[in-house]
RNA sequence: GCCCUCGUAGCUCAGUCGGAUAGAGCGACCGCCUCCUAAGCGGUAGGCCAUGGGUUCAAUUCCCGUCGAGGGCACCA
């Protein structure tokens, strides 16, 4: 028994009582089930007798009532309710909650999965920095978030590919190449020009490859420098994202995007869907048609493309191959560009929902209560390695995931250096570390859990039942945090679980004690231990998060 | 001026596609190891869910106004 098979056998019961009873009813073809927040209310409660009042024109009171025996009579359920105004509250029998247990040990990695959004095919794009330096605090946010929705959205059954799209094409790489050049050469860095460290590291690592490089003309130097500080920084991100389990399915240049003409593949594309125009000069795209504040120009008058336009021709080129959705993770300093976004697939033929913008707030970041200012310019950076460096990678990915996007995030590095309950990945993967030691030492007392009777029933402690039903909970959550872009469900729903199992295991005795003989009750507990281990192992897979056996 | 996001415990934050008595961690205070990891558990204290209206059987959640915080409004990249 699960919510979801509950749910359908509840609004089966509900759509008899409407016919017996003559009512016309629309009754919602996914009934909610939820979780009551105080355990005196059962395992489960619906609001349906209350939603239905209005239109059955009676009392939800009389609705319930009418209800309430007949779900009870589904197999599983316990006893059915009735309370407040017209809740009715569902207890299921042990022998069916308990049984949870099994399901999930028996499904393994596959428990948490669903079919919500089989056949969508998704682009997720993030990060999507210049090459021009090292990933900064900003970026690491989305490298966490993005990846940990690409997971969840797979989870939930979507065919997902992650995107990084690189801008490396513009005057900024000119003055990335610049400064570069003027380090080698020891001369001041231009003032619009970048300032970090790293820019005389990657100065004597050119030269160093390439001694001959300072005795090239100047254009042909510029450019020499440009493209091998280009690789060398590429690279460089590309390295620590993959240390930061950050998996790129593809990287998407710019540069390349304009080579390959799919710029103008792109325009054309627009112009037959009819909403580009010349004015003063350049070329516009009427994205006013579509809720944006203003048009937007992507040819400028002197010829030259706007970014707008690679933004568009990139936008035309992800349709081509074939995705149905365009998810894009941006900061809140772009979040004027949604309505753009969102009309330029309106502008293609396309709905506006097949663009989908989230907004990130930006990260501020204190050591010890005092924040650390960030300015790229000034060379001041905290970069994704320096904090991975710091706190490690699942610390610094936990962290990141575990609020939403959309509210803005405090980090404060001593704290989340710090082992104990401030860092909460470290409270769940304790709960982890804990289980797989109880299994652990099953194994050594020669328990062999797996083929001894699995007794469903003999699963009634309070403790048990609350954490049978938080379990059952995992695909809800799943399936919630995909459909909302919000892994930091996940993380939330773990937390949670953590909890209800320490507690558990406080009061439930797994394992006889020394002395002791095997009891019946110690079997289901650990099956019920496996389960839980199981479903935490693959909640922090979807987080991108180890689950160490040992802390 | 217009637009976006936000305002919940002393602090950092969950919760909100409308549901019953608003939650967690930290900080404070009081307890729990003869026993599978005390990196754990139990308890006490702490709230006009910014504010004023509206819709509803039901609003912290949805709508409008006000106040406050942050961000954005280029033929820049």
């Amino acid at each position: 028994m699960n919510p979801q098979n509950l749910a359908v056998s509840v609004r089966a019961v509900v759509v008899a009582w409407a016919t017996e009873a003559g009512l016309a009813l629309e009754i919602p073809a996914e009934l909610q089930l939820e979780r009551p927040k105080s355990r005196d209310h059962g395992d489960y409660a619906t609001n349906i007798a209350l939603a239905l009042a209005k239109s059955a024109q009676l009392s939800p009171w009389a609705i319930a009532e009418s209800l309430a025996p007949k779900i009870a009579q589904i197999p599983g359920v316990g006893a059915a309710e009735i309370a407040g105004r017209g809740f009715i509250n569902i207890r299921l029998d042990s022998a069916a909650l308990g049984q949870t247990a099994q399901i999930i040990v028996e499904a393994g990695a596959a428990f948490g999965t669903g079919e919500g959004l089989t056949g969508r095919h998704i682009n997720v794009e993030f990060i999507s920095a210049n090459p021009t330096g090292p990933l900064h605090l900003g970026h690491t946010r989305w490298a966490a978030v993005g990846d940990a929705i690409a997971r969840v959205l797979t989870a939930a059954g979507a065919q997902v590919s992650t995107e990084f799209y690189i801008n490396d094409r513009g005057v900024q790489m000119d003055k990335f190449g610049a400064s570069v050049m003027a380090a080698a050469h020891r001369e001041e860095i231009p003032e619009d020009g970048y300032q970090g460290a790293y820019i005389h590291d990657l100065a004597s690592a050119i030269v160093i490859a390439r001694p001959s490089i300072k005795e090239l003309p100047v254009a042909e130097q510029f450019t020499a420098f440009r493209e091998a500080a280009y690789a060398l920084q590429l690279k460089q991100q590309q390295q620590v994202l993959e240390q930061f389990r950050t998996h790129f399915d593809s990287w998407a240049s710019e540069r390349a995007l304009h080579e390959s003409n799919a710029v103008e593949y792109g325009l054309e594309r627009l112009r037959e869907q009819g909403h580009v125009y010349e004015l003063d000069g350049a070329i516009w795209l009427r994205t006013t048609d579509f809720g944006d504040d203003k048009d937007r120009v992507l040819v400028k008058a002197d010829g030259e493309y706007t970014y707008f336009a690679s933004d568009t021709a990139y936008y035309v080129n992800k349709r081509e191959r074939n995705f149905d959705l365009c998810i894009y993770l941006l900061g809140a300093d772009h979040h004027g560009y949604v309505s753009r976004l969102r009309a330029v697939a309106a502008c293609n033929g396309d709905e506006l929902d097949q663009v989908e913008v989230l907004i990130g707030q930006l990260v501020k970041i204190t050591r010890g209560g005092a924040e650390i200012k960030l300015s790229k310019r000034a060379g001041n950076i905290v970069t994704l390695e320096e904090l991975v460096d710091e706190v490690g990678v699942d610390a610094a990915r936990y962290s990141l995931i575990r609020y939403p996007v959309d509210s803005p995030l405090t980090l404060d590095l001593e704290v989340i250096t710090l082992r104990t309950n401030d860092n909460p990945v470290f409270y769940v993967q304790y709960a982890h570390a804990r289980i797989a030691s109880v299994l652990r030492n099953a194994a050594e007392l020669g328990i062999d859990w797996r083929n001894l009777h699995f007794d469903a029933g003999l699963l009634a402690h309070e403790r048990e039942n609350e954490l049978l039903g938080v379990l059952a909970e995992f695909p809800r959550v799943v399936a919630g945090a995909a459909e909302l872009r919000e892994p930091h469900r996940v993380a939330r729903y773990l937390e949670e679980l953590a909890a209800i199992y320490h507690r558990f295991y406080d009061s439930c005795r797994v394992l006889p004690r020394g002395d002791e003989e095997l009891a019946q009750e110690h079997v289901p507990r650990l099956w019920l231990c496996a389960a839980t281990r199981q479903t935490i192992f693959n909640g922090l897979q979807l987080l991108g998060v180890s689950a160490p056996d040992r802390m």
